[in-house]
DNA sequence: TCCAGAAACTTGAACGATCCAATCCTGCCT
DNA sequence: AGGCAGGATTGGATCGTTCAAGTTTCTGGA
């Protein structure tokens, strides 16, 4: 076994002492061209990394992010959140960063882990998904002033946190748009219950857009939790309706599956949009607007190490367009 | 802001000496049960947690494990790593350890990350996962004497290292037999070219539970790579052969669907069985083979923390049985 | 030539935990 | 009462790095 390489061991190679070699490290600008190089092959003959902990312990600065992993819910959108992963991991480790997971079922829960990681770990900063109105945890990591990101919006107040989301309404707007060109009139929405942020914001954008094109959405929306049964029912109820639509935008590709079960015993063909480009959709042919998942994790770690390097500075949010995935649903 | 607590503070508070707060943490036995009280009040009074960074720079370990997050490949098996993943951090978490997540895009850079995570993080150990032949990356670790455990067997020599796997065999064999049960004799096998140590398992089960039942099983297997429009192309040609199978078993849900598509134009119902019980299989009512995701994340975790525990212990790999879960399609 | 001032480099101390060896109790035996 | 064994407790050293302060070397202008 080789001896542990340390930074003495580089400064005693190298005939410089500790500090020159930690400042190469850290501040290569004030060391001498010359003494950097010598310094800097030293480091590659003997290979030697700096230790992570001592560094740690000195600086109080871990270069670790934590990340939730939930538990796979209605296992359609799973797919979502391991790309957002794994993207946010590539793109820590190009910042110099690693990626820590932690699991959580509730608010409580997942605020203590937060203590745990901070108090034992020294952890940099936090990634947040999923935030909803009124969240405890954004409050308590601002409180004590621990930097973290969320991806999502703050739907309480814009302007509380850094965040970095995806403009669903833009998407649905797109989705709706597309449908209105290709003749559709009557286009109609399948959402969930009003109140969640995201799925106002996506409505949303589906109203709007039918608006602008002259279009009265009245009568053409209906709402139920996520789920491709609920999909089913409620999109049977939309086009057993006097007046139908002849194309259904949907909030998510679990309703926009269930939708297109009754879709497909509806008679004529009812074109359907669902959302987020879940592996399903992209198996059965589902036409679906998809968030720049990879695009939105590195946002995330861009915003999260520049509040890391600069605390002080306030960080503009992003917004992040998604795009519409056509298939031979729509 | 509070004052940072160390063990000192502890020992002040608890009237003792720094090294009696260690060995209220590290080695109760050794402490007066009055004296441990004591300690363990103040520890809960001031919120003490211990510094891993400093543990981490005397004992040489870090109580962090690490495992890849791949790429989601196809997409409709992204969220089997998704459920492991889960499944992992949670057991790692119980057994107080943490889990660290990095990217890889091909053997050689895992690898050198492995030595990047060893060098400055002291990672305890690694979790691999889909391990193929010759892979290089367990022989690298294996020689270095990194505690690794894998999921999925060494195809090559069966003890070369700790693994634990789930019984492809014994799923795609339960999945025949079901279909024997039914009555169907003529069961068609879509898989992967041979060579693959998963996908020859997989096979083998069909084939066995086959040649048990009294069927020869020559012609009734067609191969290809993974993918939905393979899967619909083979089970075509399978369908259309001049003594066609009356129902198929294959060695993925992708396989599976497209198979489901040539299965649903050939006129009278084929039942179709996958493998994997991706969400997609959930969504459009595919019969698929389960694997126990949770249950293989833990006893790595197990495995792995034993090994870590003492050194030494040759570990007994662990073979799960996989389930059948039964939807419409078969 | 000399010196001020900057630049480059070196030294000692500190971060917070654990390990080691020495010391202090406590109870027990003679 | 004195001595002794044993466990409980103590202070000091240590892990590898960075910070703060100190020292040497270089540069340029009078």
């Amino acid at each position: 076994m080789a001896e542990k390489v340390t930074i003495a061991t580089v400064a005693r190679h190298a005939q410089v002492s500790r500090q020159t070699v930690s400042n190469v490290l850290n501040a290569p600008h004030i060391v001498r061209e010359e003494t950097r190089q010598r310094v800097q092959e030293a480091i590659d003959t003997l290979g030697y990394r700096a230790n992570q902990a001592a560094r740690q312990m000195r600086t109080g600065r871990s270069r670790l992010i934590a990340v939730r992993i939930e538990p796979t819910r209605d296992g359609i959108n799973g797919s979502v959140l391991d790309r957002f992963l794994h993207g946010l991991t590539e793109t820590a480790e190009a910042a110099g960063y690693r990626t820590l997971l932690y699991t959580a079922t509730d608010a409580q829960r997942e605020i203590d882990t937060y203590d745990d990681l901070l108090g034992s770990y020294d952890l940099d900063g936090f990634v947040l998904t999923g935030t909803d109105h009124g969240d405890p945890r954004t409050a308590w990591l601002a409180d004590r002033g621990v930097p973290f990101v969320t991806f999502g919006r703050p739907w309480d107040d814009p302007g509380a946190y850094c965040w970095v989301d995806v403009d669903g309404a833009a998407g649905t707007g797109e989705a709706t748009r597309h449908l209105l060109a290709a003749g559709h009139r009557r286009i109609g929405w399948l959402g969930w219950p009003a109140g969640s942020g995201v799925g106002d914001d996506r409505r949303s954008g589906w109203r709007e857009a039918l608006r602008a094109a002259g279009v009265d959405p009245a009568g053409l929306a209906r709402e139920t939790v996520d789920g491709i049964a609920e999909g089913e029912t409620l999109a049977r109820d939309l086009l057993d309706a006097p007046h139908p639509p002849t194309a259904l935008v949907c909030a998510s590709d679990s309703l926009a599956l269930g939708a297109l079960q009754a879709a497909r015993t509806a008679g004529p063909a009812v074109p359907v949009i669902g959302f987020d480009d879940t592996p399903v959709a992209a198996a059965v042919g589902l036409t679906s607007v998809s968030q720049p998942l990879g695009d939105a994790a590195a946002r995330c770690v861009d915003l999260l190490t520049a509040v890391l390097d600069e605390p002080r500075r306030a960080l503009a949010p992003v917004l992040l367009a998604p795009s519409l995935v056509l298939r031979h649903t729509a």
